[in-house]
DNA sequence: AATGTAGGTGTACGCCGTACACCCGTCAAG
DNA sequence: CTTGACGGGTGTACGGCGTACACCTACATT
């Protein structure tokens, strides 16, 4: 009765929130009911009685993630606006490295994820985008609106316990990596502010966003500025 | 005996083969050992006197879809050759649905990937890009450069049998859920070329990769016309 | 005091990946 | 011709997973 007293009810609030926890610090893979439910004291199955499944769980997860996400700044300009709105979104998923391919494997979004779209096409419009422009624009930005870059293969994703002593070092490319693969090896030691390696070991994560981000955000102001239509395409 | 001659005897290659297939047709979900063993007529151990284990075996099945890109089309200005072999890259991956969620759990490349990548920064080099250049571009691409955009959800990521009757009519958005958010109920009648939806259901998908393959090419090929590096970043 | 109900429990089922011991056909060496 | 090694398919078994289902219990309502 006093264990009954010490520790809280469960809630499906408290539940996601553990949750969070368990794959900030052990890793997605190891979310597991049995994991979950033993962290927080209570047998499995407890959980379903504030979940559906755990499907329903891993959505829950993304909204806390979106729910990190700031508010639009007011008053500025839209590309400022989207800007500095998706580096804080990327802020949100840098705290939460499961989650790229967390929301990558879901199939539907979730209400808090369409909201933040919405706000974010709400932004486009009001900054005097078609709505057509405002479409492929969506699309072609993808998931980099979520704040993380598709790169191919993301050493933040490796999973590992987060915190203390797993330096992991820059490695560059293994001798008979670099000589199999020259071009690669070239580029791997090119970037000019840092020692860095396109398979993402060593790079500086912010500054090759920002130069995507950038790159995408001249390109689609220089369409806006022109009357982009889809119809007729440039070149 | 004469069972033992009519089948094939097993080979790693035949294992991969028969995987792809299996992920094609049932989705990657049901891709199991026991399955595939099944489907080879073996028992599942079997599997594993030619491949490690299920990891390996999906290495080696995203090294058959990379097997399946064109090589480089020669004797072409560098953004033709990197768009047509984006594209044909893209043409793989979409006959196989599975292989863009396969690719980005993995964490490591696989050597066929490396020597793709290789040849893709190749092929900007011999165009004139500086490494310095080189690397940042790669990194814009991301996953592009394998021919899948990162949509937020993809509808052909569905899993589901290919094939015979799955027509997934266009659903357009539901109602209440258009209600809730205005700016993307907008925006997914608008695209003039076809009935869509930003969630990807009604979409061009070809369409809505090209201009967003067209974007950054455009902007790649202006910062390299102006000989752009790291430090004296536009803007 | 009776009763409905929300929420935690225990058991069990069918999947999964795979470790490990086994066994059998082929083929080279004696 | 025997023998022994060995490549490759088999059978059993273990621990983990998600979760269906029956249960039990404490409390709120009447």
């Amino acid at each position: 009765m006093a264990e009954t007293l010490r520790r809280a009810p469960l809630s499906r609030d408290r539940i996601l929130r553990a949750a969070v926890a368990l794959a900030d610090g052990a890793g997605i893979e190891s979310l597991s009911m049995r994991n979950l439910a033993h962290d927080l004291g209570v047998v499995p199955m407890a959980l379903y009685k504030h979940v559906a499944n755990k499907d329903e769980l891993l959505d829950g997860m993304i909204d806390v993630v979106v729910g990190e996400i700031d508010p639009p700044v007011p008053d500025a300009g839209w590309k400022h606006a989207v800007r500095s709105r998706i580096l804080s979104a990327r802020q949100a998923l840098r705290r939460h490295p499961w989650a790229p391919l967390a929301i990558e494997s879901r199939n539907m979004a979730t209400p808090a994820v369409l909201a933040y779209l919405d706000s974010m096409v709400g932004t486009l419009r009001a900054g005097g985008f078609s709505a057509d422009l405002a479409h492929h624009v969506m699309h072609a930005m993808g998931s980099r609106i979520l704040g993380f870059s598709q790169e191919l293969f993301d050493a933040s994703r490796r999973a590992g316990r987060s915190g203390t002593a797993d330096p992991d070092p820059p490695t560059a490319l293994p001798p008979e990596v670099a000589a199999r693969f020259p071009h690669l090896a070239e580029i791997s030691g090119a970037a000019s502010h840092d020692d860095a390696s396109v398979v993402g070991q060593g790079c500086d994560d912010q500054f090759e966003f920002e130069f995507a981000l950038d790159l995408l955000l001249d390109g689609i102001e220089r369409l806006q500025q022109q009357d982009w239509t889809s119809s007729r395409r440039p070149r």
